[in-house]
RNA sequence: GCCGAUGUAGCUCAACGGUAGAGCAACUGAUUUGUAAUCAGUAGGUUGCGAGUUCGAUUCUCGCCAUCGGCUCCA
C-alpha cells in the first residue's frame, strides 16, 4: 500500500496521506452542514479514514440521505438515553422509516408514554456533550463475544445471521452498538428531534416472538423542518376522518358493531354521488352491474379457496335448518353452513356461468358495489379507513389471453380519470411480480407480467417493480395514492387471476370450437368506498366539491320577516335538484353562516329585507368571497356551472 | 388476536375513597338580527358492563366490551 493515496472532490484531483479522515480530504467542501460523504459511491462517516483512491462527494445535512443519517443517529442517541435511563434494557434494531424512525428494546418493564419526556431530556443532555461517534470494525466472532458478555442476546441473534466476517461497531461515549452507519460525526449534530409514540412490536414481526417496546421519533436536518413535521402531524389530528366526519354529521360507530360505520343521511349523499359517478364511467367503460348474493354456502367457499385461506377473516353462521348447529366452527353445522361474502369474485363465476360463453362474448365486464364483511381482528379497526363492511367499486373482467393487455390498458385510463377528477393528482404505479408461491410457470408469469407492463407503457405510465409481491394467482398493478397530507395509500388494483377460472372450471368457445380458459381481471378503483371517503375527507379537510358535498347550498335568513323568502328559495333550489337546506331560525347572521362554515356548506346564501323586496340574493362562498348579489336566475347559472364529472 | 393507553351528559373536558361539574349542543323565553358564537332560564348522567376490596367506589383491584397508538393483516 502506497503512503499517498488520490482524492478527488467536485473534480479536482490531489495527493493525500494515506488514512486521511475523510472530513479532512474535504478540505474547504466541507461545511458546517455536511454531516457525511459519498466516498465512490458508498457513504462513509466523517470520521472514517481513507485507504485507497476516492471520489469523494460531501452529503448535506438537508439532503435526503443526510436526513436519513441524522434519524438513524438519532435512533442511537435514543437508544443510549434509554439504556441510560433503564439499566438492564437490551437493544435490538432501530432503522429509520418514512418520516422518523423507531427503535424497538427489550425492557425489564415495558415503556409508556410517560417515560417519552425523560428519554427526550436524556437525548438532549447527550446531543449537548458532543460525544463522538466512532466507527470501529472487528471480526464478527469478536463482536458476538462481547455483546455476548453485555447480556445483548438480540443483538447476538442479529450477528450470528449477518454472513460478513466483519462488522462495524459505532461507539459514542461509553455505548456501543451494532450498525452498519453511517452516522453523524458527533451526537451535537442532532439537534432536532421529537419522540412520538410507543408501541409494542414483536420481535422480527412476528407474533409469536417476544414483545418489545418500540419507540417512534422524528429528527429533522433543522429545527424549522421538524415544526413543519409537526405542524403537519397536527393538521391530521384535525383532519381525523372519525373526527370530522362525527362534525360534519356524515357516520358515527357504535360499539354494539364494531367496525361498521352508521352512515347518516349527509354522509350517504357522499357514498351514493361515488357510486353514480362510478356508474357513469361504467356505461362508458362497457361494464355491466350484478347484485349477487351477499351469503352463500360454505361449498362455495370450498371451491374458490376461501375457506382454506380466509376463513379467519370470515362471518360465519351454521346451517339454521341444521337440527345441531354445533359451536365449533370445524363441526359439520358449520362446514355445511353458510358465510357472509368477503370478496365478490366467485359470485361474479356464477354470472360468468349462467350461459355458455364464447369468444365473441369476451371480455365480460362484471360490476358489483354489494356489502363485503370481513371479520378484522379487533385491534386493526380503523374508522372508515379499516372497517368489517365495505362496499367495493368492485369489477371483474372475464377475458381471452390476448385481451389482458387492452383491458389493463382501459382500466388504467379509468384509474387516471377517477383520481383527477377526485382531486389526486399524483398517483404512483407498482407492477407486484411472481411470489415465491405461486401458480403456474415461470415463462407464463413473465409474459403476464410483460402485458402489465405493456399495459402500463401504453398509458405513458412510469411505474417501479414490487418484486415477489404478486398474488400466489397473477401478477398485479398496485396503485398509491399521496394526500394532501403527504400520506400514500393504496386504494385501487387490478389484478390478473389465472386460479379462480380453473377453480370454477369456467371455459369459452373458441373461434376453432375449441374451449378455453378465460383469464379474470379483479379491479377496484375507489378500492372500498369506506376507505375511499375517511381519505377523501383527510384529503380535503371536508370540504367537498359541489357534487359530492352533502349539503350544497344553505339558505340563511336574516330576519322573521323574510323567513318566506328563504323557504321559497330552497324549495326552488331543489327544484332545480340541489341538496338545499333554509336556516330560518331565531338567530344572528353570524351566528348562521358560523354553522354554516363549520358544516362546510360550499355555497350559502344570504338574504334581508333588501333581497326579498328585489328577488335577489347576497352570496357568500365556503371560505372565500362574500357579499356577492345575485338575481336568482344568475345562482341556478352559477350553480349549474360547477362540474359535475359524468 | 398481541403490547401500551383510554372510557364521566349528544360533543369537548373537569372532579375525586364520602350522594358528579363546566362549556357547547338540546328545550323554553326574550331579542328581529347584514356575513365565523345575542342574552336568560330549563332539562339532561346506574361515571362502558360485571364482579371484588371497603362502613362507603366514578375513584382501588380483577374480568369483559369498546375506543386510541402500534404490531400483524389488508380495500
Amino acid at each position: 500500500m502506497s503512503s499517498e493515496i488520490k482524492v478527488t472532490v467536485n473534480g479536482t484531483a490531489r495527493a493525500v496521506p494515506a488514512g486521511i479522515r475523510v472530513r479532512e480530504a474535504l478540505e474547504g467542501a466541507a461545511g458546517r452542514d455536511v454531516i457525511a460523504a459519498r466516498v465512490n459511491g458508498k457513504l462513509y462517516d466523517l470520521n472514517r479514514s481513507l485507504i485507497e483512491d476516492a471520489t469523494i462527494e460531501p452529503v448535506a445535512a438537508e439532503s435526503a440521505e443526510g436526513i436519513d443519517i441524522i434519524r438513524h443517529s438519532t435512533a442511537h442517541l435514543m437508544a443510549q438515553a434509554v439504556q441510560t435511563l433503564f439499566p438492564g434494557t437490551q437493544v435490538t434494531i432501530g432503522p429509520t422509516i418514512e418520516d422518523g424512525f423507531f427503535y424497538d428494546f427489550a425492557p425489564p418493564t415495558p415503556l409508556t408514554v410517560e417515560d417519552l419526556p425523560r428519554i427526550e431530556q436524556k437525548m438532549r443532555e447527550l446531543a449537548k456533550a458532543d460525544l463522538k461517534v466512532e466507527r470501529v470494525e472487528v471480526p464478527r466472532a469478536e463482536a458476538i463475544e462481547t455483546f455476548d458478555r453485555m447480556g445483548e442476546h438480540y443483538k447476538v441473534e442479529i450477528l450470528k445471521g449477518i454472513p460478513e466476517d466483519r462488522v462495524s461497531l459505532y461507539k459514542q461515549g461509553d455505548w456501543m452498538d451494532l450498525c452498519r452507519g453511517p452516522h453523524v460525526p458527533s451526537t451535537r449534530y442532532i439537534r432536532a428531534f421529537k419522540l412520538t409514540s410507543v408501541a409494542g412490536a414483536y420481535w422480527r414481526g412476528d407474533e409469536h416472538n417476544a414483545m418489545l417496546s418500540r419507540v417512534y421519533g422524528t429528527a429533522f436536518a433543522s429545527k424549522e423542518a421538524l415544526e413543519e413535521h409537526l405542524r403537519m402531524l397536527e393538521l391530521a389530528r384535525t383532519r381525523d376522518h372519525r373526527k370530522v366526519g362525527r362534525e360534519m354529521g356524515l357516520f358515527l360507530f357504535d360499539p354494539i358493531a364494531p367496525g361498521q360505520p352508521f352512515y347518516l343521511p349527509k354522509g350517504l349523499v357522499i357514498f351514493n354521488q361515488l357510486v353514480d359517478y362510478m356508474r357513469r364511467l361504467y356505461r362508458r367503460y362497457g361494464f355491466d352491474e350484478v347484485i349477487t348474493p351477499q351469503i352463500y354456502k360454505n361449498e362455495l367457499w370450498h371451491s374458490s379457496g376461501h375457506w382454506d385461506n380466509f376463513r379467519e377473516n370470515m362471518f360465519l353462521s351454521p346451517d339454521p335448518e341444521a337440527h345441531d348447529s354445533a359451536v365449533d366452527r370445524d363441526a359439520e353445522g358449520w362446514r355445511h353452513g353458510y358465510g357472509v361474502k368477503p370478496m365478490n369474485c366467485p359470485g361474479h363465476t356464477f354470472v360468468y356461468r349462467a350461459e355458455k360463453r364464447s369468444y365473441r362474448d369476451l371480455p365480460l365486464r362484471f360490476a358489483e358495489f354489494s356489502r363485503l364483511h370481513r371479520a378484522e381482528r379487533s385491534g386493526v379497526l380503523h374508522g372508515l379507513t379499516r372497517a368489517r363492511v365495505m362496499s367495493q367499486d368492485d369489477a371483474h373482467i372475464f377475458c381471452t389471453e390476448a385481451q389482458i393487455e387492452d383491458e389493463v390498458a382501459s382500466n388504467l385510463t379509468m384509474v387516471r380519470e377517477v383520481y383527477a377528477t377526485l382531486g389526486f393528482d399524483r398517483v404512483e404505479f407498482k407492477l407486484a411480480t411472481m411470489p415465491d408461491q405461486h401458480m403456474g410457470t415461470e415463462e407464463q408469469w413473465r409474459m403476464t407480467e410483460e402485458k402489465l407492463a405493456s399495459a402500463m407503457r401504453r398509458n405513458e405510465i412510469a411505474f417501479e417493480l414490487n418484486p415477489k409481491e404478486g398474488a400466489f394467482y397473477g401478477p398485479k398493478i398496485e396503485i398509491y395514492v399521496p394526500d394532501a397530507l403527504k400520506r400514500r395509500w393504496q386504494l385501487a388494483t387490478i389484478q390478473l387471476d389465472y386460479n379462480m377460472p380453473e377453480r370454477f372450471d369456467l371455459t369459452y368457445t373458441t373461434s376453432a370450437s375449441g374451449e378455453a380458459r378465460p383469464v379474470m381481471i379483479h379491479r377496484a378503483i375507489l378500492g372500498s368506498l369506506e376507505r375511499f371517503i375517511g381519505v377523501l375527507i383527510e384529503h380535503t379537510g371536508g370540504v367537498m366539491p359541489l357534487w359530492l358535498a352533502p349539503e350544497q347550498v344553505r339558505v340563511l335568513s336574516l330576519s322573521e320577516k323574510v323567513e318566506d323568502y328563504a323557504g321559497e328559495l330552497a324549495a326552488l333550489l331543489k327544484r332545480h335538484g340541489f341538496r338545499a337546506t333554509a336556516d330560518i331560525r331565531n338567530e344572528k347572521l353570524g351566528f348562521k353562516v358560523r354553522e354554516a362554515e363549520l358544516a362546510k356548506v360550499p355555497y350559502m346564501v344570504v338574504v334581508g329585507e333588501r333581497e326579498a323586496a328585489a328577488r335577489q340574493v347576497s352570496l357568500r362562498l365556503l371560505r372565500g368571497s362574500k357579499g356577492q348579489t345575485l338575481e336568482l336566475a344568475g345562482l341556478i347559472e352559477m350553480l349549474n356551472a360547477e362540474p359535475i364529472p359524468a
